[in-house]
DNA sequence: TATTGTTATACTCTATAACTATA
DNA sequence: TATAGTTATAGAGTATAACAATA
């Protein structure tokens, strides 16, 4: 099981640093496939609004994501990703292809049962298989 | 897959901060239950050498661990933990209960089939299960 | 010459505390 | 008063480069 997490948490790394980013720049980025807030943010991601502030400004300097005021609340900010981060996000997404790998060597059954398995050892569902 | 390894991940976090250590310290501190180098560990944990050096420092700092003279190779040092490492060490071990508590909801032949699939998504041979 | 380990330095992640602007 | 976000600051992980001691 740790040699698993291990393998999954490299691949990500490495596929993040195939495109100049930081594991949590490539989890920022992935994250705004729609505007959201940075509270939102820090909450999903479980840490402090402080981080979500730097690691959007150099995400931002990249021009990979923009900060747009709310007419809502005007004390807040609706991040949104640029065409270009789509772009890089969809090719860190192609990078990462570890659970792809991973799930190509079991046929069809098995990674159900995969699935299945890891969902009951978590002890809730998950969002997508 | 991606939520049960960010729930191992986290747990491993906790359960260091737990006993005031950091991820990479725990880590290390794993990993020194014979004596040994720390090139040799530098090149299991896939980092440079100068940054065991700092994480050692922190260890040595808390006497949880020891630098000693390698006679065989006047260069090399031998990093051992003191009976206080071992100690929280183990108690490390005892709080990451993840993959006990995880196992713990799935039957012995479910556990089997689990370590069976990672095994072979992985691609290879785990070192135990 | 090559290797082990250290030091200096720089960048990033992370949190805390103090702050501004708004609700 | 409470909340969204920023700024300043500090500790830790990480890498690179230069170095000393030894092989």
């Amino acid at each position: 099981m740790f040699d698993f997490v291990d393998a999954y948490d490299r691949a990500y790394e490495i596929a993040a640093a195939q495109h100049d980013m930081t594991v949590a720049q490539a989890c920022v980025l992935g994250r705004i496939s729609k505007p959201r807030g940075m509270r939102d943010l820090a909450d999903e991601l479980r840490c402090d609004a402080s981080n979500i502030t730097q690691i959007v400004a150099r995400l931002e300097a990249r021009e990979l994501i923009e900060r747009h005021a709310n007419p809502e609340d005007r004390r807040a900010r609706q991040l949104i990703r640029t065409p270009a981060g789509d772009a890089l996000n969809a090719a860190f997404e192609r990078s990462f292809e570890f659970a792809r790998n991973a799930s190509a060597t079991l046929t069809a059954d098995e990674q159900n049962e995969l699935a299945l398995l890891l969902r009951k050892a978590l002890g809730q569902p998950m969002v997508d298989g």
